[in-house]
DNA sequence: CGCCAGGACGCCC
DNA sequence: GGGCGTCATGGC
């Protein structure tokens, strides 16, 4: 990793990273870009520490007001900066479609998110679209004094005291996966540690959970990269451009795949959709 | 206004 | 196992 200390801020020279291809790309539904255009900036959090984060040019990043411990032993792993991702794009460029996704935006990484809000906020995600999951979430955090609710702040709501949220009908599976997890029914550490097919089974306990969205707490939440959440934009790049599923050679990083191809197909306009 | 959204569930066959 | 209606809400 390529940084120095200026005042408060870490200098951050990194390759294959971009915020907007990274932070809004809808891994994560929390970033806030309060600067658009260069330098852009966007305000978040991670395991209730806040940072804001600017890129001032093509892989030139500030994080500011931040320490260096807390750089190196939660942002450099957060952004995943430790992955050298042009190998893996080498890797999936074997392949033509896979190729022009990663060239479209050679700049997303996979975040290594908390699992818990991950849980909530894809539970929180089915049937819906992205400009309205953002505004559930930020309405959850901002009724817990702006910070992401852990299982234990949760224990208390009903379906009915979160109508706050007007989350319709996923309210009453929010409440079921924080009483499971509360109850220890269900223990995301252990899930994290376990096989796939044993992980998908625990997480699917919970009332919302079903294969899409343990898919996406598995990759998002867990790191587990062989997770590989197909959605309605997924479904259609899979019939369109791999009816026999995807190449051996992108298995063991399947879901980084779906995370370009997903990027790619959603906002470059350049693959019809009938 | 109607169609759709990073789906899952319950029911039917 | 697969197919289909239903579920809230609101972005577009």
């Amino acid at each position: 990793m390529d940084y120095e200390i200026k005042n408060n801020n870490i200098l951050l020279s990194q390759s294959d990273f971009d915020l907007d291809e990274t932070l809004d790309c809808g891994q994560a539904f929390r970033w806030k870009k309060i600067k658009s255009d260069f330098p852009c900036t966007y305000s978040g959090s991670f395991l209730n520490k806040k940072l804001t984060v600017s890129q001032t040019e093509k892989n030139v990043f500030v994080l500011h007001d931040t320490s260096e411990s807390d750089f190196l032993n939660i942002w450099a792993d957060y952004f995943d900066l430790n992955t050298d991702y042009s190998e893996l794009k080498k890797i999936f460029s074997q392949d033509e479609t896979l190729a022009k996704a990663c060239k479209y935006a050679d700049g997303i990484r996979l975040l290594r998110q908390n699992s818990w809000e991950c849980l909530i906020s894809f539970i929180i995600s089915q049937n819906n679209n992205i400009p309205r999951i953002k505004g559930i979430i930020d309405r959850l955090c901002s009724h817990y004094d702006g910070r992401f609710p852990s299982a234990n702040d949760m224990s208390w709501e009903t379906p009915e005291s979160l109508d706050y949220l007007r989350s319709g009908f996923r309210a009453k599976y929010i409440c079921d996966a924080v009483q499971k997890v509360n109850s220890g029914e269900v223990n995301l550490d252990k899930i994290s540690g376990m096989s796939l097919e044993s992980a998908r089974a625990e997480l699917k306990k919970i009332k919302g959970v079903g294969t899409k969205v343990a898919e996406c707490v598995l990759l998002y939440g867990m790191h587990r990269t062989e997770a590989f959440p197909v959605d309605v934009w997924i479904k259609r790049v899979m019939e369109k451009f791999y009816p026999d599923g995807l190449p051996d050679f992108v298995q063991n990083y399947a879901g980084i795949a779906q995370q370009y191809l997903f990027h790619y197909i959603r906002t470059s306009g350049e693959v019809s959709i009938q």
